[in-house]
DNA sequence: TACTCAGATTAAGGATTTGTTAAGACCCTG
DNA sequence: CAGGGTCTTAACAAATCCTTAATCTGAGTA
């Protein structure tokens, strides 16, 4: 899998051996974690932390899941934040109670770690689909479709590799705007992936080689542009 | 659908003493009802129970009506299943968001009981009549049967095990867009199952051993579609 | 003209993703 | 409870994508 912007997952719960088996896996899976043994720490450190996702439980001692969720809500950092809360079935909680102090989800003890990392990447997965950009450029004769992956140029439908689709997609999206080699590793290889910068000059030669040298312009010094013509 | 079988019908609203109204008068009709306090609750409930009809409330936390029925038609198992949205008059949701996202029927509240009941029994009623669903899709030489689980290839009939017939036919059903396994997994499996990825590999795989390479084509780093020549 | 610098191009390897096969678990049905 | 079919996992092979490094071009300039 390739390394996106990694989403940061905060976990708060009094059992060190369950923290810890969250903790590796959700690392595993490339998301940024930190842990919390009760609710008090957890909404101290997810002030500053500014987690994507708070996994919750909802039996703590130093405040319990149910009023740490309450304070997390209250934040308007975390306005866009995920909560989940982790309780174990014999508990009398009701769903309903989490879902009132405005908990997204609700998993059940004892935490399957693999079902668990479905959940939240569907949980994430679900969360981008929302605010999806425009899925289709049009540009004189190019189309590029986000959707089927695929650009059409002149009637003709290509398929392009996930980098170079990528990048072509970020720039016409921003058209007439130069963007710096970094800017464009930033944007569309993650902030945390490191190659060089010469890699998108080739990336930027292989989509030409397939659109057209006449829609990627080179800004020397600077970086490259979509021009709208 | 089977005659005998009760119909089963799942309501989602957020406000208990509707649901409970609804679900004695469904009841006393003989329906099998579930219920669920909001759109995402519904959502996997739905799944599970597969539900002949939902009655979805537009305005809920937790996942609208709207986003909830998009979701609910995305699931193969619930093709057949009616779609009523519950709305006050006074709100804003047009019908034709309503009808965009899939829905069968409108019904304003506040509810009268014994007219829903009757405009109820009479979708169940035009249902059985004209049973001519459109649970067929023809692509080329390729015959999709969803009554009978079977697939045409060039005249020759074959019979697909279950998976595998869920599999082409959601890609089938929405051609040229490209589906990450997850997604699949999350719409033919189920959020519930949790199933290594790699497993859509094999289905695929055994799909195009018996409809060809050329309707399913992989999209490197993303995932496969269907395409439409 | 020759030099320099930034970008263009190319090819090779390494890395990653997907294809393919097979084995075991499971579930029906006879 | 045996046999056939299905589903999932694991392991290895194959494909192809990504990155790097090395070399080439061409414009600007001394």
């Amino acid at each position: 899998m390739g390394k996106k912007a990694a989403y940061k997952v905060l976990v708060v719960d009094d059992e060190e051996p369950i923290l810890e088996l969250l903790k590796y896996n959700l690392e595993k899976e490339g998301y940024e974690v930190k842990a919390a043994l009760n609710g008090h720490l957890g909404v101290d450190i997810a002030r500053k932390f500014k987690p994507d996702l708070v996994l919750l439980d909802i039996m703590m001692p130093h405040m319990d899941g149910v009023e740490a969720c309450r304070q997390l809500r209250a934040m308007p950092d975390l306005v866009d934040t995920f909560i989940v809360f982790l309780t174990a079935r014999s508990e009398e909680y009701s769903e309903v109670a989490a879902f009132d102090v405005g908990a997204d989800d609700y998993i059940t003890k004892p935490i399957k770690p693999r079902a668990l990392m479905s959940r939240i990447s569907a949980l994430f997965r679900r969360d981008t689909k929302g605010k999806t950009t425009t899925s289709q450029i049009t540009v004189g004769d190019l189309i590029i479709d986000r959707s089927s992956y695929t650009i059409k140029v002149k009637g003709k439908e290509i398929n392009l590799p996930k980098k170079e689709f990528e990048l072509l997609f970020f720039l016409a999206q921003n058209p007439n705007k130069v963007f710096s080699r970094d800017d464009l590793l930033q944007n569309i290889w993650g902030s945390d992936v490191y190659v060089l910068a010469r890699t998108v000059d080739v990336h930027i030669r292989k989509v030409r080689e397939k659109i057209g040298d006449d829609y990627i312009t080179t800004v020397k010094g600077v970086g490259y542009k979509f021009n709208l013509i």
